[in-house]
Parts: C-alpha cells; sequence; structure tokens
DNA sequence: CTGTTAGCGCATTCAG
DNA sequence: CTGAATGCGCTAACAG
C-alpha cells in the first residue's frame, strides 16, 4: 500500500486543473475532445480511483444505502436482500448490510452508525422498534422505506405483503377443510407481521361466524426450535387441536418435528400451514401448504421505492406519488394441510 | 431534513474549541472531566452526529469494510456473510454486502466500487478471477482475505473448508458402499471449490485402487435446475450410474428431483449425496446424505483474520503469524445415501 | 488542559 | 473551454 494517486497527481501529470481532471470524471461539459482524451489516458496509466468519500463530503451524498435485516440467513430476508442489492447496484448504490438478529437496541445501534456513515437512505425491514424510536430514526435519515411495518407519522415509504390477508387465506382453508380448533404459532409479539397474521387469523374465524380461543395464539421466536417447543405446548394444552398455523416455514418445520416426535401423522392428525414459502417447503415431507409472498420482488420494490425518494426533483418533493406499495400474498396448496 | 449539527455547531454552542469537541469525540485525554461533561450535554441536545466520511478523509480510515459473495440467497454464503458481520459489527465496523451473481464483470465492477468507497479490507468469497485479474483486486486494497480460494502472491489471507478433503470422504463412503459408477455434478467449472471436489473426487478412486471415467463428471449452475439438468443427462448417458455426488446441495435436491422423475427410488436405485448441509438437507425425503462445513464458523474467522490484518502494528506487518485458516468438513450420512 | 493552524481529496463558484 | 480560490467536517501537529 504506498500511497494513494490523488486526482492533484492526475492534473499535475496531465498538465491541467484539478477542475479539468474533475470535469472528465463527472462525465461534465466544457472539457475539449482532445484534453478530455488526454485526462483519460493518464488516469488509467496512474490507476487513479476517485475518492467517493472525498466526493461525499462536498456533494453530501456518498452513493451508499443501509439494508436492516432481523437475520440475512433468514430465507425470507435473504431474498429481500438479493433483490434490493440488485437493483442499488444497477443505480451505482452500494448498501450495508445490518443484521439486527432480532435485537431492538443493536437495531438502534446499527442505525446510528449508518447515520454516521452519511447514507443517502434507509431500507428498514420488519423493525421491532417503539413508535417513538422509529420516528426519530425516519427524522434523522435523509430517506427511509420500512418493509412489513407501517407507520403513519413521517414522509416513509411503506413497502409490504399484505400479511392479514395471507393469514386469513390461511386459516379460511383450514377453516374449509373442516377445522375448528386450530393453534396459532405467531412469532414474536414485537413483531409487526405477527400482529398483522394475528388480525387475518381472527377474521376468518369471524368471516366464518365461528368463534376461536385466545389461547390458541401462542408467540416464538420466528425460527425451527420456536415452532417445536409452541406446538408442543399448544398440542399439550389442547389435544382437540387438529390443525397449526406457523408464523413462518421454519416455524412450521418445528411443529413438523413435534408432530413427527408425538407419533401425530400430518396432515390426517394434525394440518400444518406455514408462511413465506421458503425453498424448502416444497421439499420436505410433508411438502408444506404456505403462504407465499413475493420476498425478491419486495427488495427490489422497497429499494426502488427508496431510490424515487433519493432522486425526486425538489420541487416536487412533496407530492409522493406512491408512497406505499402492497403485495398480495397466495396460498400454495401442498400436502401438509389439503 | 434541515441543515445537519456539525462539530463547529457544538464548538459554538459549548464556548469551547473544535479541538475540544473533537477529543471528547474520541475519548481523548487532555480535557477536564468538566467541559467534558459540558460538551456532552451540548452533543446529546443538539444530536449531533459526528460524520464519519469527514473523519474518513482525514484518518484514511473509514470503519467499513466489503463483503462479496456470488449470491446472498445462497443459504451457504448466507451464513458466511452472517458470520463474517457479527464480527465486524463487533468490532465496530460496517460491511457492504456485495453480489456479484455469479459473474465476473460483475465481481470486478463491485471491488472496483468498494475501492472508491475507500474500505478498509475486503473479504472476497468465491472469486471466479482469473489469477492475474484477483493479483490486482488484491494491490490495490488494504487487505483482503479469501475465501474457499487460494492465492500464491501478494499478501493475502485465506479461509477455506478443506473442499477436497470433504469430496474424497463423501466418494470414498459411495464406493466403500459398493458403488462403482459415480456421477459428479461438479458445479461451475470456474469455481475453485469446484477444482478441489475434483480432485478429492479422483482421490478417492485413486486410494481405493479403482478408476473413473472422466465422462462422469460433469459441470452444472450449482442451483436446482443445474442438478437436475446434470442428473439427467448423467443418467442418460451413463445408465449404469449408481450413485450421484453433487457440487451442493441445491444440485443435490436437483438431482433428487430427477430421481422422481425417471422413477428412480434414492438410495435403492441410485445414491445421492450432496455438500453444504444446508438447512434443509436433513428436513427433505430422503434426508440428505452430506457434507458439512462450518459456514458461520467460516465467515467468523475470515472476518476476524481480516480485522487482525488491518490492526496489525506498522512494526509486525511483515510477520503474517496465521495467514491461513483451513477448516475441516465432516460427512454427514442419512438416508439418501447410506 | 485548551486553542490555532493546516490540510485530507474533491466539487462548486466564479473569473478568465 | 479552462483555472483559481474556497470550503465540505473533521483531526494531527503544534502552540500556548
Amino acid at each position: 500500500m504506498t500511497k494513494r494517486v490523488t486526482i492533484n497527481d492526475v492534473a499535475r501529470e496531465a498538465n491541467v486543473s484539478t477542475m479539468t481532471v474533475s470535469r472528465v470524471l463527472n462525465d461534465k461539459e466544457g472539457v475539449s475532445s482532445a484534453t478530455r482524451q488526454h485526462v483519460q489516458a493518464v488516469i488509467e496509466r496512474l490507476g487513479y480511483r476517485p475518492s467517493n468519500i472525498a466526493r461525499g463530503l462536498v456533494t453530501k451524498r456518498t452513493g451508499t444505502l443501509g439494508l436492516v435485516v432481523p437475520d440475512v440467513s433468514n430465507p425470507f430476508f435473504s431474498e429481500v436482500a438479493r433483490g434490493a442489492e440488485h437493483v442499488a447496484y444497477a443505480e451505482g448504490y452500494n448498501v450495508f448490510l445490518c443484521n439486527t438478529e432480532e435485537d431492538t437496541e443493536r437495531e438502534l445501534a446499527v442505525l446510528k452508525s449508518l447515520d454516521e456513515k452519511r447514507v443517502d437512505g434507509v431500507v428498514l425491514c420488519s423493525s421491532r422498534l417503539e413508535e417513538s424510536d422509529l420516528e426519530a430514526v425516519v427524522a434523522r435519515h435523509p430517506a427511509v422505506v420500512l418493509v412489513n411495518r407501517r407507520l403513519e407519522s413521517g414522509n416513509v415509504g411503506v413497502a409490504m405483503i399484505n400479511d392479514e390477508r395471507g393469514a386469513q387465506a390461511a386459516t379460511q382453508h383450514l377453516l374449509q377443510a373442516g377445522h375448528r380448533v386450530i393453534g396459532f404459532s405467531a412469532g414474536p409479539s414485537t413483531s409487526h407481521s405477527s400482529r398483522q397474521r394475528v388480525k387475518g387469523y381472527r377474521a376468518a374465524f369471524t368471516a366464518a361466524g365461528l368463534s376461536y380461543d385466545p389461547g390458541w395464539i401462542r408467540h416464538c421466536p420466528p425460527i425451527v426450535e420456536g415452532g417445536r417447543q409452541t406446538a408442543q405446548a399448544l398440542l399439550n394444552d389442547y389435544p382437540e387441536l387438529t390443525a397449526l398455523f406457523c408464523y413462518n416455514d421454519l416455524v412450521a418445520v418445528g411443529a413438523l418435528q413435534t408432530c413427527a416426535d408425538l407419533g401425530l401423522r400430518v396432515p390426517e392428525d394434525v394440518a400444518v400451514v406455514g408462511c413465506d414459502d421458503i425453498p424448502l417447503a416444497a421439499l420436505i415431507t410433508p411438502p408444506l401448504t404456505t403462504i407465499r409472498g413475493p420476498r425478491y420482488e419486495l427488495g427490489r420494490q422497497a429499494m426502488q421505492l427508496l431510490l424515487s425518494k433519493i432522486n425526486v426533483c425538489p420541487d416536487e418533493t412533496d407530492q409522493n406519488p406512491c408512497t406505499e406499495i402492497v403485495l398480495q400474498p397466495e396460498l400454495v396448496v401442498r400436502a401438509s394441510a389439503s
């Protein structure tokens, strides 16, 4: 690592001013094609790379964005991340990937760090923050898009999958199959999508003119082990239970494991429905009936919305032509609940 | 977005010089605890957040790192990413996640972008770059750690899973079970780990005093569809084939699908072995015999190695106490090849 | 213990 | 078409 070549080195070597170099760097007019070519050649020869950080200091735009997710290794978020990163890259941005590991303190910390890094915007997935904290975060950042969470106040973009509708469809499917005692392993109580899914679960009962026992709903960590334990508890407390709706497919896999441990057949003894349609859902035994949300598309659109917020012309900054994107999920019927 | 609070605003408001503010910001000595507290209070009151980018311009350290992977949504890399991000966060760094989407041009492009962003170091996973390009990349960046790839020249850190050994163990397992015609869906020919696994595959035959037909080895995209098609071609060209070793578990899933389509039973008619032990491996039918590499640990150690390279004292910069980390994989025997 | 001077690498504004 | 001066927000190296 010898010292870096700067714009001054290029200017000196090319016998021009730094301004001329700057102009060719940014493809601005006002440079004869002769000098432009010459400067280009010198840039190549010296292997010069402009410093985005020096540039950012003056332009106030860093060309970097933040993407905050609870856990990248969760297939749901890794797909969202892939979609988001793809769009960002196409527009010349880089993105900081931040894992909160389901921890609100850590979420606050990464958001602070992103602020100090002066990112141009943030896509915040499944924020577990309280309303007031979230508002403060939104206020600090130049542009924010929330994924799978809504916020009344503030100029936020929102992109989400209609979780309520998905959960309702899943529950309705079970109800129509004749199930009346349906457990719900509902994921983290602090999660917005969990709350939405609970709503949908209830709505399905209401719409069918049936009632449910609130005890059938139980929160759990959104992972296999959480699903395993909750299913165990639920089946123990309610032996009459014939169906389980799960917060996500990982939780459903845990439920499947518990059923296997207990010698219960799926779907004959207990029907199981998951959420998300992650890759393994179709490949396990029995194949999982689940709710599929367009995850990659969600990431794509969230990022696109963020970029559109960043790049609005100042005079149309108040328009907010489309500030909320809602993607519809669909029920995928497989063997675990037919 | 009103104008940002700067260090000058804080200094003015607190009736001190910017240097004093800078000192309390960086916890440097030389400030009375009285003024320190006072300045702290003003910082809080104004909601001041130091600009990491202005700071980086003078200190030459941005506190950012790059993590380049072929595909985040591949469970292998999403686990590596999680491990790497965890360590980086713990040390106060942020990481740019970059997907190459298996494309070398794009890999070059993101590396260039990372350079312009002046990252302090890069973890580069499964680089598909030619040796000369890779050397150029390594030369430009202050610190580089390669994952699953080696490079003779240059001061690079290396962290890898011993793919050759893993592939040999898998092949040996099949050989010992009596298989003699073993297909190998070997993944991308440009991938280093593919080459290593081919080596291991061969080594197992050699060690057993047996021979193989080079036609049994066929490259393919490292995804389900690639595995599906390659298995089809292999089973078509070599009907006597009784076992399939696959580049990774996704490829193995594709192979499983092909077997099902063809009415072949696994493992009775065809034994299948995968690689990586991704979450679904244990959960599909039949459960996949596979090679497990410590993915999260790989990400962790790679990032740790990178940070140790970044933070060496200048006078011990040549020592390179531990520049290569090799993690051992293990054979996980399940039903698909027992 | 505290402040002053300088400059990191670049783009913006204004003159040539 | 080109260049000189200026400053972005911060810290390093000195002074006091």
